[in-house]
DNA sequence: CTGCAACCTCAAGTTAGCTTCAGATCAGCT
DNA sequence: AGCTGATCTGAAGCTAACTTGAGGTTGCAG
């Protein structure tokens, strides 16, 4: 519509809160795509500054940009995504936070057990273990937030 | 009481699922110490499996090793620590998964919201907004989660 | 008392996710 | 045209949390 749906690198970082380097960085991992202009500067779509928002939510809770990369997947290529596209990708954001909520409640449930004997077992956690008992039980609490 | 109250690294290695690197590594940092024997190796007590399990769960909550370090200080020096000094402890780290909750619910339910209209931007979310009207906004949504 | 798994130290390498720096060019306002 | 802030590239550096490797020593079962 307007000739202004391309911005530069600085007004992309001001938006998103992003660093101008981490930005850089971001298309180098293929995050994001820009065009340059003859002199060689990159030049954004406006669309990419609900991208990188994205990219910034997802990370906070704990994806790493592979994962995040592929979420990104479901957006059209060619076509600047819209509403439903981000609203059928935010949803599948929406479920990771909560299987996440649902870890830390077990995880939290369980630790309310171990709490009562203060083994921090949290697997069979027997009244307290003078003689180390759960030696048979494998190795320690890796298993707890697999 | 026994005299096998000190372990060496492998076992204890064995009884955490901490490579044995990891424990010189933590070693190292001061979350754990040890004794040595006249051939100069490590040997640890007892009690530090439970100090090294308690290291693996507070890693998965995504603690630091240095807050880490800093819970761990309120175990007391010299003693062996007993059970109300892991239940004191535990207990701390049940706050921390409240509060992980917590962040995480408030996410979800501004996600929400945000997933009617697609924005994205979770704060000033008021319809689709060709104009990108949300620049007077500040920057991105760097706070959701702070 | 011998053999060999388990230990030791120290330096360097690894992955993730960026930042910093140097030196050079661009773009837009006056 | 000129100034000045914004951008460019490529290499190197950084933090966290470890792992790997080389070369050498210990400790205990038989």
């Amino acid at each position: 519509m307007h000739r202004n749906d391309l911005i530069p690198i600085g007004t992309l970082s001001r938006r998103t809160g992003l660093a101008v380097s981490a930005i850089r960085y971001y298309e180098d991992r293929g995050l994001v795509t820009s065009v340059r202009t003859g002199g060689n500067q990159r030049r954004f779509l406006r669309s990419d500054i609900r991208r990188l928002s994205f990219v910034q939510i997802a990370q906070k809770l704990g994806l790493g940009l592979a994962e995040i990369e592929r979420e990104l997947t479901s957006l059209p290529q060619g076509r600047t995504p819209n509403i439903m596209d981000w609203q059928k990708i935010s949803r599948s954001l929406r479920k990771e936070i909560d299987s996440r909520i649902q870890l830390l409640t077990r995880t939290r449930n369980k630790l309310d057990e171990c709490i009562g004997c203060g083994c921090l077992s949290l697997d069979r956690c027997a009244l307290y273990n003078k003689e180390d008992r759960a030696a048979a039980g494998g190795p320690g609490p890796r298993f707890v937030l697999d």
